[in-house]
RNA sequence: GGAGAUGUAUCGAAGUGGUCAUAACGAGCACGAUUGGAAAUCGUGUUGCCGUGAUGAGCGGCACGUGGGUUCAAAUCCCACCAUCUCCGCCA
C-alpha cells in the first residue's frame, strides 16, 4: 500500500510513476474522498471534544443535586449527530482503503522501461547453455522413461497440473529441498521456518495477494483459509502488527513450503512437465531490513539464491525485470533463469524482489532503533532460493545422458544416499 | 466438537457505569542524583494511530483481544467473533 500522504503531497509524482507501469488509477477520485473524509473528521472530532467536556461535569452536577435532564436531552442530540458522522467517516474510510489496496507499488527509478519479459535486461550469466552430443529430451520424457515422474497417474487421482514423483524422483525432490535449506542456513545465515500452509484473509492482504488477485488463490471451502501461494505469505505475516527492535535487523528467514496456485490466467501454457503446477515445492528467502539497507540486501539475497545454482552447476542468467513485468508489489525485481534445453531458452526459477515499505504498510510491520525513536516501517524483501520442481526439471534436462540416465550433481550425492546417477 | 476460564502498557497486575487510562501497585528499560566504581537507594521519564501544524512544539480525537449494540456517558452491561489455557470427546 502507498502512503496516502504521498498521494496528497505529490500526486503528480505518483501518477507519473504509475503511468510507467501503464496502470490506470484514479488518484484524483481518492483525493476527493480523502478531503471529504477529513472535513467530516474535523467536524466530528470537535463534537466529541464537546461531549467529553460536558460528560466530565455531569457527576459533579449530580452530586450537587442539579437538574441534569436538560443536559441529557442536549447531549442525546449531540450523541446522535456524532454517530451519524462517525458512520460517514467509516464509509469513506472503507472506500478509500479499498482503492488504496488495489494500487500497485511504485517502481524504483532504476527499473528498466518496457511492458513484457522481452524488455527485461540481462545482468550476468553463469556458465554457457549446456551442449549435447545427442538430441536432448525434455524433462517430462526423461522422467517418464526413468519411471520417476508420473503425470498421468496424478491426472487420475487429482487432475491436470499435478505430478507424482516416484522412487529416485521423489528422493531427488527431497534432496534438493534439504540441500537448499542446509546451504541457506549454514552458509548464508538464514533462520529456518516451517510455516503453516494455510493463512487467513488478513495475511493474504498483508503481502498483497488480496484483495486484487483472489482468483489466483485456492480457498479452503467452509473456512476463511487460503492455501499459501508461497511461504512469503506466512513468513512475512509472522511480524504483522509488530514493532521490531532495530538491533534485530536485518531478519533473514528461509522457509520450505509447498505452494498452491490456481494459475487462473495460464490455461494451455506449460501444460507438460514440472514448470507450471497447481502444487509445487519452493524454498523461499525472506528479509526484513531498515530502509537504507534494503537495496544492498536485495543484491545479497539475489546472490544467495544464485549460490545454490552455482553449487549445482546449472547454467543460469540474472535479469533485471522491466516495469511492466514487476508484478503488483515489487519496487524492483531480479529474476534468475535457468537454461532449459527443452524450451531452448532460459526459464525463471527465482524472483528476488524489494517491496520497500509496500508490504510493511499493509501488514503494519515497523521497527525502532531505540525506545525513544519514532517507529517506522521496515522494508521487506523476498526471493525464491529457489523453486524445487523447476530445479529438478533443470537437473533432469541438463544432466541427462545419451542412454537416458541422469547424472546426480556432485553436491546432491550425499543427499541421494551416495547414488551418483538415476537409471 | 462439548464445558469452563482468561484477554488492560515491555512484562505481571488492579480497576465491575462517570469525578482513578495523563492505566493504581510491582517489575523492566532510559536518563539523572548518590558512589572511587558498582550494587542498593532516591528522582524523572518511558504506547500506538488519526486530524491540525512543517515529518517540530502545542491542541483535539481514537484505541482496555476484534467488531457491533445499550446509555447523556462503557475497560465495566448486552450480542457476535477471534486467540490462549484447563478438562472431556475425537485423533496423527
Amino acid at each position: 500500500m502507498l502512503d496516502i500522504r504521498l498521494l496528497r503531497n505529490e500526486p503528480e509524482k505518483v501518477k507519473a510513476a504509475l503511468a510507467r507501469r501503464k496502470e490506470e488509477v484514479d488518484i484524483d477520485e481518492i483525493l476527493t474522498l480523502d478531503s471529504q473524509k477529513r472535513e467530516i473528521l474535523f467536524e466530528v472530532e470537535g463534537l466529541k471534544s464537546k461531549q467529553n467536556e460536558v460528560s466530565k461535569k455531569i457527576p459533579a452536577m449530580k452530586k450537587a443535586g442539579e437538574d441534569v435532564a436538560p443536559i441529557f436531552a442536549e447531549m442525546k442530540e449531540l450523541s446522535d449527530k456524532i454517530k451519524d458522522l462517525d458512520e460517514k467517516v467509516r464509509d469513506l474510510d472503507e472506500k478509500i482503503n479499498t482503492k488504496m489496496l488495489t494500487i500497485p507499488n511504485l517502481p524504483n527509478p532504476e527499473v528498466p522501461d518496457g511492458m513484457t519479459d522481452d524488455d527485461n535486461v540481462e545482468i550476468r550469466k553463469f556458465m554457457d547453455p549446456t551442449q549435447f552430443a545427442f538430441e536432448p529430451k525434455a524433462h517430462w520424457d526423461v522422467g517418464a522413461n526413468l519411471g520417476i515422474l508420473d503425470a498421468p497417474t496424478a491426472g487420475k487421482v487429482t487432475g491436470t497440473r499435478f505430478t507424482f514423483y516416484k522412487g529416485m524422483g521423489a528422493r531427488l525432490e527431497r534432496a534438493v529441498i534439504n540441500f537448499y535449506l542446509d546451504t541457506h542456513t549454514t552458509e548464508s545465515g538464514y533462520t529456518e521456518i516451517f510455516p503453516p500452509y494455510m493463512v487467513h484473509r488478513r495475511s493474504m492482504v498483508g503481502t498483497g495477494q488480496l484483495p486484487k488477485f483472489e482468483e489466483d488463490a485456492f480457498k479452503v471451502a467452509g473456512t476463511d483459509y487460503f492455501l499459501i501461494p508461497t511461504a512469503e505469505v506466512p513468513v512475512t505475516n509472522m511480524y504483522r502488527d509488530e514493532i521490531l527492535d532495530g538491533e534485530s535487523l536485518p531478519i533473514k528467514h528461509v522457509a520450505y513450503s509447498a505452494c498452491f496456485r490456481a494459475e487462473a490466467g495460464s490455461a494451455g501454457k506449460d501444460t507438460r512437465g514440472l514448470i507450471r503446477q497447481h502444487q509445487f515445492n519452493k524454498v523461499e528467502l525472506v528479509k526484513f531490513t531498515k530502509p537504507e539497507d534494503s537495496y544492498a540486501e536485495l543484491e545479497k539475497l539475489t546472490n544467495d539464491a544464485e549460490k545454490v545454482l552455482q553449487l549445482l552447476k546449472i547454467p543460469y542468467r540474472v535479469v533485471a525485470i522491466c516495469v511492466g513485468d514487476l508484478g503488483f508489489t515489487a519496487a524492483k525485481k531480479y529474476d534468475i533463469e535457468v537454461w532449459m534445453p527443452s524450451y531452448g531458452r532460459y526459464v525463471e526459477i527465482s524472483s528476488c524482489s524489494n517491496f520497500e515499505d509496500f508490504q510493511a504498510r499493509r501488514a503494519n510491520i515497523k521497527f525502532k532503533n531505540s525506545p525513544k525513536d519514532k517507529a517506522q516501517y521496515v522494508h521487506t524483501l523476498n526471493g525464491s532460493g529457489v523453486a524445487i520442481g523447476r530445479t529438478v526439471a533443470a537437473i533432469l534436462e541438463n544432466y541427462q545422458n545419451e542412454d537416458g540416465s541422469v547424472t546426480i550433481p556432485d553436491v546432491l550425492v550425499p543427499y541421494m544416499g551416495g547414488k551418483t546417477e538415476i537409471r
